[in-house]
DNA sequence: ACAGATTGTGCACACGTGTTCATATAACGG
DNA sequence: CCGTTATATGAACACGTGTGCACAATCTGT
């Protein structure tokens, strides 16, 4: 049995199909196709023989041909994300991947780079996908109609959108910020302040507000308000800069772990404070390396299994029911207490 | 002009198609398919009458459609890379992502699990991938085998893989691991130890092979040779345990910086070493945290961008030329003194 | 043994696109 | 005015699959 390999128009080697397994093994293309589908009348005894003979030739039914099926689905479920260096973005990735197998689905990701172009991502658009997931980044809502459109479902994670017609789960980055300014007065702070990541974002922009109006409601001023970029390097050149200028300041609550991870080095390496007891630090998210014991950051938790677990329920009951109402899930911050506060 | 998103059987609302929009513009099929191909023989105004009914309605060509044309492409490029917790694999994936979408391929990422089944790489298979890149990860040798069947070009890296007309891109292991002890040795460390990761991943066995080759050139013993996991906590739990037997070891050699990062962190908080001091580290990879001012770590860098520029290379030489001999490219380790030796 | 139910099978259609082919129209040089 | 070439256009085909439909074969119960 020679796998004659025949050729496209350009002299490519083209991949095997099911008229030529059928021709192999002597039966029709429509028995081939039953052959690889579940519960089809095919008998036993031939079933086995295409199987055989497919196995032989290394055939397998093009995904993309069955995806064009007027019911079928293409199982291609586009995830939008942002740059990877942030270690909560990859973490929550590899998980919604994983999820995203066990359900069948083939993720595209978009991200890597800081800001995907919306080009990139209407270029995705052109496979009919199964769904969009829109995790954090900056992408504009625009992307959001195109896909009601092109009925593709949307559903947004770790940002905001208005869009009708989207779902949504997303941390309560206000309630969070609450509690982590709660934390640090009952240590006995005094002297509050924040560092603030890439204003852009409607995470960076929640949270902060959240501060401010804890503060408020406290009745107090914070000492200082940053911005900084959400990554090690800026939280630790913040720091550096704030307290080179006072050290008037007890008490930091920073948008999220890689910056505060970045401001206890440079308050320990630059200045030799102690953590917490010349300066508490409380992080966002609760990242895998908080709880290294070298850093052993108290931080607030953004539960990434529950945000993914909500992420697949939602898109499993939209591609039951298209014509679904929306949702927003809030998931409740969690205080994570460790050494630094 | 109203959309009359028609139904498919089940009901549910279809994708807008080039025959809808040639309704409503009013031309013929032929037409819109040529006005979203440059250079196609089209009338200027009737392309742009074409696309601006097409932008109204929400058109777009579907890519799945197009990808089944004889010699057309799929464009989908699968990525199989392993458990994303270990930063270098997540920092590369996030440079090749990039690095696609600016060859105009959209990446199918299979990973975030320790392990993925041979079964789910067969499944993403069932695409017609324009190419499957194979980064790390322990999936057995016969995917290999089934590529070649479905003429799926295949390139490897950061991994071992003997099978004929597979490209690969892979560090230099053996001369890192060199690298790394000559330089404990230049820096007067008489008593090295090892710790390796999982020993079933070639990069594992490549390193410790090389740690043992340099030692037995050098006419020295290690004191310790240990296998853990690539993890930071891994990393800790080796070194807690090590030197609770023995303090006689003044040099360590880590297969890759997330133990180096770990052990560190032992040696100071549980036994008070100073690194190094009284105990000198190297790590493997390069990771962006191995640079952060808290670890200035000393390692050996995995290039990165170089690895990626390769495969995407590869990767379109490959697209232009099938019958192309395959290539084993080797990148030449590199060491990056810090603090930590 | 016979009616009815179940199981097996091939033909033909649909899915949405890019592209060849034949044909029609316009441009152009003489 | 004709002959040649460049441009424009719709019909038709190919891509590879799942499945509805009509019909054949086999099984089941009385």
């Amino acid at each position: 049995m020679r796998q004659q390999t025949d050729r496209g128009k350009d002299g490519k080697p083209r991949r095997i199909t099911a008229e030529q397994v059928a021709k192999a093994a002597g039966v029709s293309r429509s028995a081939v196709s039953r052959a690889f589908t579940p519960g089809a009348y095919v008998d036993k005894a031939k079933r086995e023989r295409i199987l055989f003979v497919a196995q032989e030739l290394g055939y397998r039914p093009n995904a993309l041909a069955a995806g064009l099926q007027s019911n079928g689905r293409s199982n291609l479920v586009a995830i939008v994300t942002g740059d990877l260096v942030n270690h909560f973005d990859s973490e929550i990735l590899a998980k919604l991947m994983q999820g995203l197998n066990a359900m069948g689905k083939w993720p595209v990701v978009l991200g890597g780079s800081d800001d995907i172009s919306e080009a990139e991502v209407l270029g995705v658009l052109g496979y009919p996908l199964d769904a969009l997931i829109l995790r954090g980044g900056s992408v504009g809502e625009s992307v959001a109609t195109h896909c009601a459109k092109l009925n593709i479902p949307v559903i947004v994670s770790g940002r905001n959108m208005q869009t009708e017609g989207v779902d949504s789960v997303c941390c309560d980055n206000e309630r969070g910020a609450e509690i982590a300014v709660q934390q640090l007065l009952a240590r006995g702070c005094r002297r509050l302040g924040y560092i603030g990541g890439l204003t852009y974002l409607s995470s960076d922009q929640e949270r902060r507000a959240g501060f401010e109006a804890a503060m408020a409601t406290a009745g107090m001023a914070p000492v200082a308000m940053l911005q900084s970029d959400y990554s090690f390097e800026g939280g630790y050149a913040a720091v550096k800069n704030l307290l080179s200028q006072t050290t008037e300041i007890d008490g930091l609550f920073c948008a999220n772990d890689a910056m505060a991870l970045g401001a206890m080095s440079a308050a320990q390496k630059e200045f030799g404070l102690k953590v917490p007891n010349d300066l508490a630090i409380i992080g966002f998210d609760d990242i895998a390396m908080a709880a290294w014991p070298s850093f052993n950051l108290s931080t607030i938790r953004n539960d990434m299994d529950r945000t993914v677990s909500h992420i697949l329920r939602l898109l499993g009951e939209r591609l039951d029911a298209p014509g679904k109402a929306s949702e927003t899930i809030r998931i409740e911050p969690q205080f994570i207490a460790r050494g630094t506060h």
